[in-house]
DNA sequence: AATAACGTCAACCGCCGTGGC
DNA sequence: AGCCACGGCGGTTGACGTTAT
């Protein structure tokens, strides 16, 4: 048996609201309050209207200093800085924009945000595929490899050089500051690679998921987008067989169990759910190095730095100064705004947890 | 001018966590 | 411990406006 619905679903009215059912809503809020019972509070006003539907409306347009219009290219930043980071928790993301709405941000993102993402990305891929092209062309012709400069030819598989700094905020104190490197590894991971050392599952203790992430929602299969960005690398570089390292692509298995080994990373396979083409893009992206990623980023943010394309053959380190622009633009705001978000978001610990700690 | 295609955004739906009983 | 009601959240839908053909 199902739950019983919160209203008569065939005596509320639904579709947009009218300026009289807002006055309504909106005089009776601002002079009692909610109540704390939104389910009743149509009745108390006399509109045929579902709890929910008040509240969506209240929340998202009645209430007071709320933000219409256009969002700024501030506001663009922080949005992509926490959606890079935390994905689609629009309500987090939404506490840190005074006078937004989770809604609205949501919107925002997948109408416009999204798109210039991408549009910048394709731009740039095509780019990077024309040279690419002209230069396989030219090694062809004198027998060489197919190597570009700034390309590495093995498959996105990131080196555990990175310190690992536990980001979680289960203590009263503020939560640490991500250092470059940090944030560029939590970033790869979310692009769906893993790191040196998850070839020792059985070695490591066991820690307890969150809740919220042992359910079906939160699918742990790290190593599944890992085997995906090697099949992608496979058939979007023309590199040879020679230069490819060995896999492990034996261990595409989804973990649903309760436990998570602490070598893991855990990274909701949702990440970019719903944005179809937007992760084959980004996994597309990821054949390339580190390097090309933070480039890529920084395309994203405006800034006009170019590959470096000497300095970047090694695999596995990142120039803090190619992070720059981005850490600058981006995680400051994070950082300095997850404050508030802590205090209004109890499970923002768990968050932390979730996306920003790995295990030594 | 007509209409198809596309973009935007308010609103809805259903699931989940929480707290009270 | 289990049930229930509720609030909150993220994903999706559909109406409406705009642009392209």
């Amino acid at each position: 048996m199902g739950r019983a619905p919160c209203c008569d679903k065939a005596n509320v009215k639904k579709g947009p609201w009218s300026p009289e059912e807002d006055a309504k809503l909106k005089a009776y809020i601002e002079e009692n309050g909610t109540g704390g019972n939104w389910i009743a509070l149509p009745q108390k006003i006399g509109l045929k209207r579902c709890g929910k539907s008040c509240r969506l409306r209240w929340l998202n347009y009645l209430r007071p200093n709320i933000k219409h219009g256009a969002f700024s290219e501030g506001e663009d930043n922080i949005i992509c800085s926490l959606y890079i980071n935390i994905g689609s928790r629009w309500s987090i993301i939404a506490a840190q924009l005074p006078g937004r709405t989770d809604n609205d941000i949501k919107n925002y993102w997948n109408t416009r945000l999204k798109k210039k993402l991408l549009g910048k990305q394709r731009k740039e891929q095509q780019a990077r595929r024309a040279s690419w092209l002209t230069v396989k062309q030219e090694m062809k012709r004198e027998g060489g490899d197919y190597m570009l400069p700034g390309m590495v030819s093995q498959p996105p598989y990131w080196p555990q050089q990175l310190p690992v700094i536990p980001f979680t905020t289960t203590t009263n104190q503020d939560p640490p500051l991500p250092n470059d490197q940090e944030s560029i590894k939590n970033l790869l991971i979310k692009l769906g690679g893993r790191f040196s050392d998850d070839h020792h599952p059985q070695s490591s203790t066991s820690t307890p998921i969150p809740n919220s992430m042992n359910s079906s929602r939160y699918p742990l299969d790290v190593s599944f987008a890992q085997d995906q960005l090697y099949e992608n690398s496979m058939n979007n570089t023309v590199s040879p067989a020679s230069s490819i390292s060995p896999i492990n692509s034996t261990c595409s298995q989804v973990t649903n169990g309760t436990h998570f080994n602490t070598n893991e990373v855990a990274v909701p396979n949702d990440m970019f759910q719903g944005l179809d083409g937007f992760t084959d893009e980004l996994r597309e992206l990821t054949y390339s190095n580190n390097q090309q990623i933070m480039n890529w980023l920084e395309g994203f943010y405006g800034t006009d730095n170019t590959v470096d394309g000497s300095s970047t053959t090694g695999s596995s380190s990142v120039e803090s100064s190619s992070w720059g622009p981005i850490y600058s633009l981006g995680f400051p705001q994070l950082v300095t705004g997850f404050e508030p978000c802590q205090q209004n978001m109890p499970q923002a610990s768990t968050y932390g947890e979730q996306y920003c700690t790995w295990a030594v």
